[in-house]
DNA sequence: CGCCGCGTTGAAGAAAATCAAAGCACGTGG
DNA sequence: CCACGTGCTTTGATTTTCTTCAACGCGGCG
């Protein structure tokens, strides 16, 4: 059995001890299994533990009293679900399954274990949290200023590099699967309008909507249309992360 | 001379040790005065420092290649910037005053110092981060899924809450020194619109927008209009965080 | 087969943007 | 103290973008 779906996803920013490993090991509890649909949790629920996403897809919204929702994040696998709420008691978002997927729970009082024992392990928390942070602001840019074309553009070729990321092995991080009502309360837009946006980007060859999913074809061509700037997702992954492994081993 | 910025802001949370001020205090360096208008920094530039803010008003934006841009934060005195660009070398946001102010920057190599030295610190640092992420997903449920009029409501009474907070000395919270140009950036609308959205407003007797800044006239009835759920913005100040202290002080 | 969820289409209407011009408050310099 | 410029607000007319409503198609699945 590989490493645990937290180590994966932390190596990705630096090389860990084994008793890091060891530690983040312990966090994890055994995997969950959810089908399409299934609700991981409703908003209010207790916000006792965090999930990082093994496999298959998530994704957090917002009902609103006029019966809308907002769609506030996608998560794909090696993503870390639930870090947002740390100061909360009540979580202030559902999640629920986009596609069957794996998710492993862990506590979140580890945290202190985690902060108490590992210098390094701290510090890349604390870089995932401002990740997210940066992939929100984005959000917020292509959701204020952008228009229906360029939102759409944006999100899918954001989503394409987060896949990236972590699906490095994939090759095909082409096919997305999103439906157009998603998207839509993901882009504050309406469905119908979604669809007619689709068209426009179907006919100048750059995606391909299928039943239930969406290829893209033209990764570059969308960039463009999205004015896309892949700088809010490039982390600085030396830097104080090389001083605060140097002075965690030192110790 | 009384507490540090910083140090203000953190005992919010939790009762501090005299290390733990000790140590945020060495981390606070001399403050930097800076007037309306002035530019702190731009996006792109390098991320070595913090702010806390102690006087004034700040934003935080992003231009776009069209010549909008979006206004992604305001900051009030009491709050930290810069955090969110924790994991990067470069700014991904403009940061510049609104109103003249006070800001004392400190170096983010030093946040190693503190995680290392203080389990609560750590901890806080961490709620605060997750507070702004909360702060943000309210923002993007309010650019994504609200009217204008509730829109501007929305983002009043958010103002006039975080006010509240560090403020609490403060009696008068209801004068907002925002200009309309500014909170269509901020909102994803135009500066025209906004003038309307706030004529709607006026005649209800909500607000009073005078040259340069907004007086909020009544809350309650802002908060109906807007929707407004308080709990995106009310931490758990007790639960693992005294668990943080008591683990802190045994060591 | 028939249902259900999702995608597609058209027509009509609402919300907000854009353009352009004018007014108003404030500070500045004469 | 007044004239002037500048930045913000206000107003009206027009246009664009997107929504809403309603209907239909289509594919998958029990």
């Amino acid at each position: 059995m590989g490493a645990s779906c937290i180590i994966r996803h932390f190596e990705f920013y630096s090389p860990l001890t084994d008793q890091d490993k060891k530690l983040l090991d312990s966090l994890e509890k055994a995997p969950r299994c959810v089908v399409k649909n299934e609700s991981v949790w409703q908003e209010g629920a207790s916000t006792d533990h965090f999930y990082t996403v093994r496999k298959g897809w998530m994704y957090a919204y917002r009902n609103m009293e006029d019966g809308t929702r907002q769609v506030l994040d996608i998560f794909v696998p090696g993503d870390i679900v639930g870090l947002r709420e740390f100061a909360f008691r009540k979580r202030i978002s559902g999640l629920t399954a986009l596609t069957d997927a794996e998710i492993c729970p862990f506590p979140k009082k580890r945290m202190l274990d985690v902060f108490s024992q590992s210098l390094l392990l701290c510090h890349i928390f604390f870089m995932i949290a401002s990740r997210d942070q940066s992939i929100l602001l984005e959000r917020l840019v292509n959701l204020g200023r952008r228009s229906a074309k360029a939102k759409l553009a944006h999100f899918l070729v954001e989503i394409s590099r987060r896949l990236e990321k972590t699906n490095v092995d994939i090759g095909n991080h082409y096919r997305i699967p999103l439906s157009q009502g998603l998207l839509a309360d993901a882009l504050g837009l309406s469905a119908v309008h979604v669809n007619r946006t689709f068209q426009e980007l179907k006919e100048e060859g750059l995606v391909n909507p299928r039943h239930g999913g969406i290829e893209l074809l033209d990764l570059e061509g969308l960039k463009a249309v999205a004015g896309f700037d892949p700088s809010y997702l490039e982390e600085d992954v030396h830097g104080l992360l090389a001083e605060a492994r140097a002075r965690h081993i030192a110790t």
